[in-house]
DNA sequence: CATGGCGTCATGTGATCACATCTGCGCCGC
DNA sequence: GCGGCGCAGATGTGATCACATGACGCCATG
């Protein structure tokens, strides 16, 4: 075991590492709600010590994307079907403010690449393959909202993705989703036409959608 | 020194003690912007290794609170404009929203509270005591929110006056700050009177009241 | 056979250490 | 006098250790 020199990459440290590595999968769905993990497995897992699995662990816990026990013990959370509700409207207050700032900004080329990831979509939908269309279904979003130019609302936005992350997995992996998501046209539809209000509803409609098959 | 043994609180781990110090301070805006803090020097001040120190910072510089230069030294952010524009923005929707969920359940006795909070602002406005303004006036917030029961929201909410904390101790030192503000009054007249286009507009204002000496 | 007590193991927490890197300041040469 | 170089101290990072605590199973006893 390499005992301080770290020769692979030395641009990201070791809980920066292992931070993102959880992130991403949290966040894309890999990981069951109320799943258990322990800071030693972790560290296993990415060859590193406790101390940065601790930090990355911690920082997980922070935004909401690991719960932990009064006994420090983590896993990812079940969330309450009130919480869920609560997230999902910061969403549709969010993503609704990210897509009119997106707007104004929003050329062909960047409508092209939306539809090429929509196209995307298509095939993962047709795997029934529930993390990769958790994945590019949010990678769609993104790709809208970083020509926002806003930051500040785009890192509020993926928390929330991240703490509702192990939920739509369950969401996803109980609907049987066959068609791509007719919201993602109409959100181009809106963006072609400089649609406004269109736009705002298209996004509202498509990021509550999911929901909708909780309440009823 | 102690060694392991930990008397005082065994409820509160060591991490949280210094997070929650940290945090109601940068919060409060008692620390200005730009403002260095060493590891070393935390764990000094509160009394414990490095090893909690450097959780507490980790997780307040993921939440936006601090900010780490890429050798890792620590600082309280120098927000640009834009920034402060877009957590102004953020503000205003998220407390938007938790205003309006908490009207309904605004009973006589929250409004005697806010207005006894907001008689405590005349206070500290009469001193020019900036740090208590800024927390009398967060209190303000924060009860009213307290009644929407939006854990969530008001998470996001509190993360946004966090990385606020710094510059809004320096905007409002700046600011000669006489009167009271008045959108607190016009917040409660609308909690009294059920009006919910009037609630949404007051704390809108409210809210951005502090933005508009930027940008003029 | 059931149940409670106890011991063992797993796990989180915090302290300390070793090391790399950065900072800043002084010294020496020009 | 001034600027560049180098060294010493400060600082962050990660590994390891010691310890407290909680979980789980096993055995003894009623």
């Amino acid at each position: 075991m390499q005992i301080t020199t770290r020769h692979s990459d030395p641009s990201a440290s070791a809980h920066d590492r292992v931070y993102r590595g959880l992130r991403t999968r949290i966040m894309h769905g890999q990981i069951p709600p109320g799943q258990a993990l322990t800071l030693r497995g972790i560290g296993r897992e990415f060859d590193v010590s406790m101390t940065p699995a601790r930090e990355a662990v911690q920082r997980l816990v922070a935004e909401g994307a690991l719960s932990m026990s009064a006994s420090g013990r983590v896993a990812t959370p079940e969330l309450s079907n009130e919480r869920i509700e609560e997230l999902a409207a910061l969403r549709a207050l969010i993503e609704v403010e990210l897509a009119s700032r997106a707007l104004p900004r929003a050329h062909m080329a960047l409508i092209d690449r939306l539809q090429a990831i929509n196209a995307g979509i298509a095939d993962v939908v047709s795997n029934r393959d529930a993390v990769g269309y958790i994945r590019t279904n949010l990678e769609f979003h993104r790709t809208l909202y970083l020509r926002a130019q806003a930051p500040a609302m785009l890192a509020m936005c993926e928390t929330v993705w991240l703490q509702l992350g192990p939920t739509m997995r369950a969401l996803y992996s109980r609907l049987r989703r066959s068609e791509p998501p007719q919201y993602h046209r109409l959100i181009i539809a809106a963006l072609k036409a400089g649609d406004e209000p269109g736009l705002r509803l298209a996004v509202r409609s498509d990021v509550t959608q999911g929901l909708r098959m909780l309440t009823t």
